[in-house]
DNA sequence: AAGATTTATATTGTGCACAATATAATTGCT
DNA sequence: AGCAATTATATTGTGCACAATATAAATCTT
């Protein structure tokens, strides 16, 4: 048996931001899991799809940037894509270490059947609709922090 | 190229709370490696180190029900902690399915190198204090809510 | 008490996430 | 022009996360 009752650990699971933070992505990637794959999509390639729905072709790097995430978990996500037939790669000519990744038609197309997953998905926030757009505002907040942390 | 403005859509990536808190998990994960690998540990594990410095030994079951995880994420992560001289995994001889997981002393022992963790990495998430403590707050009612629509 | 059901953990297979490294193209320097 | 440094992506290897399934022990039912 371990130490009891230790309000003021600062080692307490309950203490820490981090733990939430990470739990709530765990949860979040369940929930949208059974939805998304109605579409075909795991959730880190929903994200890729919103990132391509607003901006295509992006190169792979400026998708990198957007999500915050770097050729060796991005490479090997956009080749599944592309075998999905959702988006295409391919070299840029102008610089040919640039890889452009572009939308196919069908990928376009999926954007329509998108539509309805924020809103499928909104019950399980629950609450408040204010509250749930502080509370994205301060972590939003937050990853532009820890952005700047990870550069530097 | 894709549409261009359009402030409104409900698949706007900076629209979405589902993201950042992704982007958050995935930023904290990578600014803790350093700091966690001069321990031994990993991200997980050190929840998982958390979770038993305020209550050795627990279950599986447990383990899972206060990290969110399952025995299939936790299983071979705490076999490895075992092979790492920091845990004991053990059936309950009082009901054989379960298995108890205990600290070793090597494992005690490293939450005396661990106490200054939580300090190392306040750095990175800088701001008031009060502000991340309310954060903190939101992100568990948050995690309260969708634990609770991931049973169901 | 025997069989059906439930519970607890383990196993298998897929897809991230990332550090470290490799490769090749571009840019900068002299 | 020639070569070093930088930049962009790809590759390799490790460790999660999880769905689906398997296994075995405990409980429930009659």
């Amino acid at each position: 048996m371990t130490e009891r009752e230790s309000p003021d650990d600062p080692l307490r699971l309950d203490r820490q931001i981090c733990f939430p933070l990470y739990a709530a992505s765990n949860l979040i990637n369940r929930l949208y899991r059974p939805v998304l794959s109605e579409l075909g999509l795991t959730y880190p390639q929903y994200l890729v799809m919103l990132a391509l729905w607003e901006h295509s072709p992006r190169t792979v790097g400026a998708l990198g940037e957007a999500l915050y995430l770097d050729s060796g978990t991005l490479t090997p996500l956009l080749k599944r894509m592309e075998q999905a037939g959702l988006v295409t790669r391919q070299r840029d000519p102008e610089d040919e270490r640039r890889v452009q990744v572009s939308l196919t038609q069908e990928g376009q197309a999926l954007k329509a059947r998108a539509r309805r997953v924020p809103e499928t998905l909104a019950a399980g926030f629950e609450g408040d609709p204010n509250d749930v757009e502080r509370l994205r505002e301060s972590v939003q907040a937050l990853v532009a922090t820890l952005a700047r942390h990870d550069e530097s």
